[in-house]
DNA sequence: GCATATATGTCAATATGACTGACATAAATC
DNA sequence: GATTTATGTCAGTCATATTGACATATATGC
């Protein structure tokens, strides 16, 4: 069990140092992969969704998504039903970033999943599964 | 692909969230409960060797070994071939801080566990380790 | 139409965890 | 005796997060 304990750390601090050192380039870090991932994966979701998504403040998330949208990687557009809302979007340059990134991860999985059978990849995504807590996050997954 | 990148997000963040809740009751964050976690898991290891497995600078160890000491969560004893290193032990205290942190974590995989079936524990472990970098790191699990 | 609630943004202060670079001390090794 | 190694420390900086207070625009309920 320890083993376990073990292997998520040792697994998850490799499975972001890709990223990390391609955000070094552009002088971004870890939270800026994080709205730039979500944003890509929920395109014209509301600033209040990703909030909940990354459950962080809304203080937190503006340092970064200012900086993003200043610099070109995010735009925002009014919501058509209601205007208060500021609709989340890649540019071009945000989504050639997004896709490095996540390039990145996901040729590590990749890697992972090619050295073991079919089983085990399903284990691993139950596995995850049963480690979240909330079943709002175990349903994005279904 | 992206499920598991995902997946790897939301998991690792519930999984270090009871850990985070216990360390604010004594002021700690969670670069004290790595050093925590590791000292207890190899009694008397060096400082050098810890810093290799969390793969920080000595400054930012010390920050949190000096507090550990000071508050006597941890002690240190001179190595007895080698008289300038400082053996790392949990005190009793410390102990028991590192029980209710690992307890914690130890039911949440526990748990999860518990929802599936052996190939899946496996798989589970084949894959982390697949995701880990080096193999120094993937040699500590077997 | 006015009061209230909601979506978003902003200012300020603070904590944590990390970094680089420089320097200090004691003990081991050549 | 000179050099290397193990450890510790001082100083400055950066990124990420927090709490709390307040501002603005728009939507909604009466």
């Amino acid at each position: 069990m320890r083993q376990a304990i073990e292997m998520l750390f040792f697994a998850y601090r490799d499975f972001t140092s890709g990223p990390d050192e391609i955000l070094r380039e552009f002088g971004f870090g870890r939270a800026h992969h994080r709205a730039i991932y979500f944003i890509g994966r929920h395109p014209n979701q509301t600033v209040s969704n990703l909030l909940g998504i990354l459950r962080i403040t809304k203080q937190s998330l503006n340092r970064v998504l200012g900086q993003l949208i200043r610099e070109g990687f995010v735009s925002q557009s009014p919501g058509k039903q209601d205007r208060r809302q500021r609709l989340l979007q890649l540019t071009e340059k945000g989504r050639m970033l997004e896709e490095r990134l996540t390039e990145n991860q996901h040729q590590r999985i990749a890697a992972a999943f090619a050295a073991v059978d079919e089983k085990a990849v399903v284990g691993f995504r139950d596995v995850l599964l049963g480690v979240m807590t909330s079943n709002e996050d175990r349903n994005r997954f279904e």
